[in-house]
DNA sequence: CCGAAGATGTGATGAAAATCACAATGATGC
DNA sequence: GCATCATTGTGATTTTCATCACATCTTCGG
């Protein structure tokens, strides 16, 4: 039977598919964590030693660029996995974790984690084919950057949000659950925030996208697939 | 003690910092592969059944690009390992290997891996590190690009490739042994090739660099790293 | 509800790099 | 050794985007 927190890790993306006691038993060593908002839960350069799953609630990843820019990377909400690369190897901690709201988190330690997978090779294998889909997933984002016009890259970002992000609304569209601003749409794909402002109203005016009190809504994903395409 | 292949797997990148008794084990289990130069290994789209390490020889990945041209992702010498990635997912073979020259590869198993690896949880745990630094560098060349111009990433691309196959000469320098033209080099930085020509004559007018008879030269390694930061 | 700070919209200008156009050079097969 | 084809060098032109400069619009604390 299994307790809290391996629910917690049962439900999470990266165990849906894992065997039911790979969670279960990593449940079993976690520990809970709640954070306010605008709390930290680790800091880019933080020496890592475990890793974390999403109970409820949502965080950001950020990371300083080199002009000192916050740059948004990534976003998190309910069964997300964060910080699970640097379990394997020795590196600190590549981003900055911070809560958006009151948000609740379960740790699992690196030694818990070996401990049990040491037992049970499933764990192992489940690890490596999801860091395997992620490498490939950002190989795949760093061929994109090549021959995709930054209308092509904001699309690939916007949808990318929807996806780890985003909620159906009865009307049918897709409101991405994060009041973002032009500016970190524009740092997480590099681009400027003028240019950002400039294809979101093409796009506006379009109906492709709409903004609903601060939040994005993707009223036509398929067009934005379209701009994807070459 | 170490058979032939497991010498030949003890001795890969991937492999040299592992237990002794992983690359023994799993070279136990390895079938050699003899190729001709332009011989095909795999191509891309392939479905994947193990990986590879190189004995002796040399090879390249190539990627056919949205445009149809052949762009070339990296270049494989001894000691390496080619496709280990596809072992964990279930997805085909994300670029074609093609030999450069008389080429000699070991072949494992995705099967005899894992029958292997789950006695010794040691492999897994290589593997995993081994992953994370992959994806660890593959986030920071996506970083690189936005803030990097394209003298940076040209120059970036050169210490890479004489990072994997190069050899130093008496002169001090290091040769990258595999004649690249300007096109492949622009294709593997998303550049146009008339502009790594550009910047390529700067250097060789400044010394940096030096082309012997089709082989590129490093003469400079330290004023390449420069034009990398920043 | 008011004012300040932050976020957004949009034109004008400039810089980086793609593209076009060829000439020159080098490699390869017969 | 010569003809042919691929590769390289370099200028001129065009495109894409960043940057600058403001004019709104929003939001939020008091």
């Amino acid at each position: 039977m299994l307790n809290n927190a391996a629910q917690i890790f049962a439900n999470t993306r990266m165990f849906t598919d894992a065997p039911s006691d790979v969670a279960a038993a990593i449940g079993r060593r976690a520990k809970f964590i709640s954070l306010d908002p605008n709390e930290i839960l680790f800091r880019e350069g933080d020496e890592a030693d475990g890793f974390f799953a999403v109970e409820s609630g949502g965080l950001k990843a950020t990371r300083l660029s080199p002009d000192g820019m916050e740059q948004l990377i990534a976003l998190f909400s309910d069964g997300e996995v964060i910080g699970e690369m640097a379990i394997f190897d020795d590196y600190p901690r590549s981003a900055t974790i911070t809560a958006l709201k009151p948000t609740s988190v379960v740790f699992c330690s690196r030694e818990a984690f070996f401990e049990f997978a040491d037992e049970t090779p499933a764990t192992y294998r489940h690890m490596l084919s999801m860091m395997a889909r992620r490498l490939r997933a950002t190989n795949d984002s760093l061929a994109a950057r090549d021959f995709l016009a930054l209308p092509g890259q904001l699309a690939q970002a916007m949808l990318r949000l929807a996806d780890g992000f985003g909620r159906e609304m009865v009307s049918g569209a897709v409101r991405i659950e994060y009041k973002l601003t032009q500016s970190e749409l524009g740092a997480m794909i590099g681009a400027s925030r003028e240019n950002v402002s400039r294809v979101l109203n093409q796009w506006k005016r379009a109906g492709i996208i709409s903004r609903v009190d601060g939040f994005y809504h993707i009223n036509k994903r398929q067009e934005l697939m379209d701009v994807t395409e070459s």
